[in-house]
DNA sequence: AACATATCCAACCGCAGGTAT
DNA sequence: TATACCTGCGGTTGGATATGT
């Protein structure tokens, strides 16, 4: 079967993106929600394809993405994950809420690796490690660490996949727990294992709402005489702050803000019970707060997602050797 | 000041898997 | 069941910006 070209190349835009394309897309997400994007540029009259129409929302216009500095709770969580997963990022990105998978994997592949690489060429040299923010309390001899880590990582595969296995579901899926269930009813997460459509109308559900809200404040300023034809929207003064870093006048309504802020309050406790440490970013806690409440993609399959203390646990257990340590005080091993 | 090099990150590409017909 | 289409994912690219010489 001969896989038919992603997109009709001729006519079709690429480059960055406008503010006035992203005007016309998020407008057109609010009205008719994320999903079918092959309909996205012939109803929205955008010279994209569905594909790049669709990553601009996933990775950039989506409510709820933090852009900007990763704390240091982030970062460590990354190399955690990345410790155990690989270059899983949608599956590591699963479990920062926040951050896409994208950024996970540009901040990874642009900081991280050098400066694990960095830290572990220093640590080669000075046989003990104890700088930066990666140093262990009670040093581990690398190759023991090594040999603990891939057994773990075995035994996780294996659990895994018993846990994935149809045959073993009712014993096992008490140890893949989703995500979700730690977070209790009134999280404002995706169910759990909704079908795709379903996950798709119930995730989008909350950040439509708050996107509604934005685009209230555009359209008060929405030059009369426009039609609701999305190509029409050439000049406005919607704030794109998400997506421009602030760069785009305007602000979010209060009344958005307000509700948004008791939603980051929920997900922020969240995040703290699940994983034990204070709230991953207080640093960045202004607009973009307003869609704290957007899902993230399930992992794991069947809508699932390990949760993190589970991964930490495998990562970390040493049959009663070692406490759990904190995720500050890892090797990791390059 | 001018140029070279490094870094960052949004966007693209192509593959794989899922879903609809 | 086979085929076509759609979506998600990970790797890579290239333009913009920062830094060094």
């Amino acid at each position: 079967m001969v896989r038919p070209p992603c997109c009709d190349k001729e006519g079709v835009k690429k480059g960055p993106w406008t503010p006035e394309e992203d005007i016309i897309l998020v407008s057109y997400i609010q009205e008719h929600g994320p999903g079918n994007w092959k309909a996205v540029p012939t109803n929205t009259g955008l010279l994209r394809c569905s594909k790049s129409c669709r990553l601009r929302w996933t990775n950039y216009l989506r409510p709820g993405i933090k852009r900007g500095n990763f704390t240091d709770q982030e970062e460590k969580m990354i190399i955690h994950l990345q410790a155990l997963l690989g270059n899983r990022w949608a599956a590591i990105a699963a479990y920062l809420p926040q951050r896409t998978d994208n950024d996970i994997k540009n901040y990874w592949n642009t900081y991280l690796k050098k400066k694990l690489k960095r830290l572990e060429t220093s640590t080669s040299s000075e046989s003990c490690l104890g700088h930066d923010n990666f140093s262990v309390s009670q040093p581990i001899a690398r190759g023991q660490w090594e040999r603990r880590l891939q057994t773990n990582i075995d035994m996780a595969k294996k659990a895994l996949s018993d846990a994935l296995s149809p045959q073993k579901s009712t014993s096992s899926n008490n140890l893949l727990l989703p995500l979700e269930s730690n977070i209790g009813s009134e999280s404002s997460f995706c169910s759990t294992k909704p079908t795709q459509t379903q996950t798709q109308s119930l995730c989008y559900a909350s950040s439509a709402d708050n996107i509604a809200r934005l685009l209230k404040g555009w359209m008060k300023n929405k030059p009369k005489g426009s039609n609701g034809n999305y190509s029409n929207v050439t000049q406005n003064s919607f704030n794109i702050d998400l997506a421009y870093g602030g760069n785009y006048e305007t602000s979010a309504s209060s009344e958005g803000m307000e509700k948004g802020s008791s939603t980051n309050v929920e997900i922020s406790e969240t995040f703290e019970s699940l994983f034990g440490y204070e709230s991953l970013d207080s640093s960045n806690s202004d607009s973009t707060n307003l869609f704290q409440d957007e899902s993230k993609p399930e992992i794991i399959g069947d809508g699932e997602i390990m949760p993190f203390s589970l991964l930490e646990k495998w990562l970390l257990d040493d049959g009663g050797i070692q406490e759990k340590v904190g995720l500050s005080e890892i090797n990791y091993v390059f």
